[in-house]
DNA sequence: TCGGAGGATCAGGAATTTCCCGATGGCGGC
DNA sequence: GCCGCCATCGGGAAATTCCTGATCCTCCGA
């Protein structure tokens, strides 16, 4: 008997893509929700062997989700979509409880080793991800992980799209101060760009587009 | 004989999915693309009857793609596929000969309704965008600055993080003709800073967060 | 057919910002 | 007390943005 899983993704297109693609696979798939909140939901209920949630979901979350449900349903293994790479978004997930960690990027196979991996008990990452965590690991400063509140409140400011005069003023620091907390954000996040700096800002709920 | 078509999404994964359930739709999928470029290659060697092209793609997009697929394959029907229902993506997607505009927060059936739909030659919308294209025909507000074509490409790329050198170098053209497109288009938009012009890229759906 | 409007292309140079170096002082933990 | 981290600043080189202006092209209407 194939392994039970519940399936959610806010694109109904996408979902019964996915859902036919696990099917085909050999797996059963006893849910399907739209959001998070259902994700939980239906987890409660139908209680499988996995949860595959892709992160991208408006409102609350594949993540808000995941963090719920290690809490509640331990048992069941989580498996997250997502499409974003970078080191911070995997040791976020991974805080969260998540056991895949599979990138949109790649190839269904993919899918299918990580549930079949989590369900042997094993942690599994997409290849691609795997060389950020142990960049992260290997990274002498990989303390780098939270900014502090000064950096977030910088970071913010700048997704607002203030200038760092601007952000001086209002702060009431110096410029070279603010290039500071930026540049050392820039530097704990592997980020090196304005536009990149503002989407990561929008992701992780510092502003808002 | 069933309908020939390729598909162009940046997510494999996704990319499978629709593959397998416009397989099981009886269509015939010609070829797949990763991005814009590529599915411009893959139409005018394959030939097929439809074009699938997700609109969110990096660096070459959907509607890039399908404006220049308008002008060389005139013959083949495009279908874009995309998240954003407001009005002013639906008329944008129209103008770049797109025949086809399809939700991903649609079922798997409107998409294949669209598919045979553009064969025989229709406009297809999905149902919560005709109601949007009916408004933009009711309210004369077409006197809006527009951006051009090349403007809104250069705001992607701008939006996406890329230094005016990469996009230069992308587009083959000089770094100052980017510098005075990105000058040109933040003067239309009123908006003058970095951040605020990736918020407005995300807003408008030009590219994601 | 002619001429204008607007888009795409580019350059020079001034102004501004970023980036990389280093430095100081405070504060909490060991 | 010492060490790490944070917040604070500065100098100077490098890169980017901003402003002005110019050429070439296509399209479109008189």
């Amino acid at each position: 008997m194939g392994i039970r899983l519940v399936l959610a993704d806010d694109h109904v297109l996408v979902r019964q893509g996915l859902k036919t693609l696990l099917q085909s696979a050999g797996f059963v798939v006893a849910g399907e929700a739209a959001d998070g909140r259902e994700a939980v939901r239906l987890v409660r209920s139908e209680n499988p062997d996995v949860a595959v949630l892709d992160i991208g979901m408006p409102q609350f979350n594949g993540l808000n989700a995941a963090l719920e449900l290690a809490r509640i349903c331990p048992r069941v293994k989580l498996v997250v979509l997502t499409q974003h790479d970078e080191q911070q978004y995997v040791t976020e997930a991974l805080r969260c409880g998540v056991k895949g960690y599979v990138l949109k990027s790649q190839a269904a196979r993919d899918l299918v080793q990580a549930i079949e991996g989590v369900c042997r008990g094993e942690v599994y990452l997409s290849p691609g991800v795997a060389g950020a965590v142990a960049k992260a690991y290997l990274t002498p400063q990989h303390s780098a992980d939270a900014l502090s509140v000064r950096e977030r409140q910088v970071l913010q400011l700048i997704a607002e799209g203030h200038s760092t005069k601007a952000i001086a003023a209002r702060l009431a620091i110096s410029a070279k101060t603010v290039e500071s907390h930026r540049s050392k954000l820039m530097q704990k996040l592997d980020i090196h760009d304005t536009a990149s700096l503002v989407r990561y800002a929008i992701r992780s709920g510092v502003t808002q587009a």
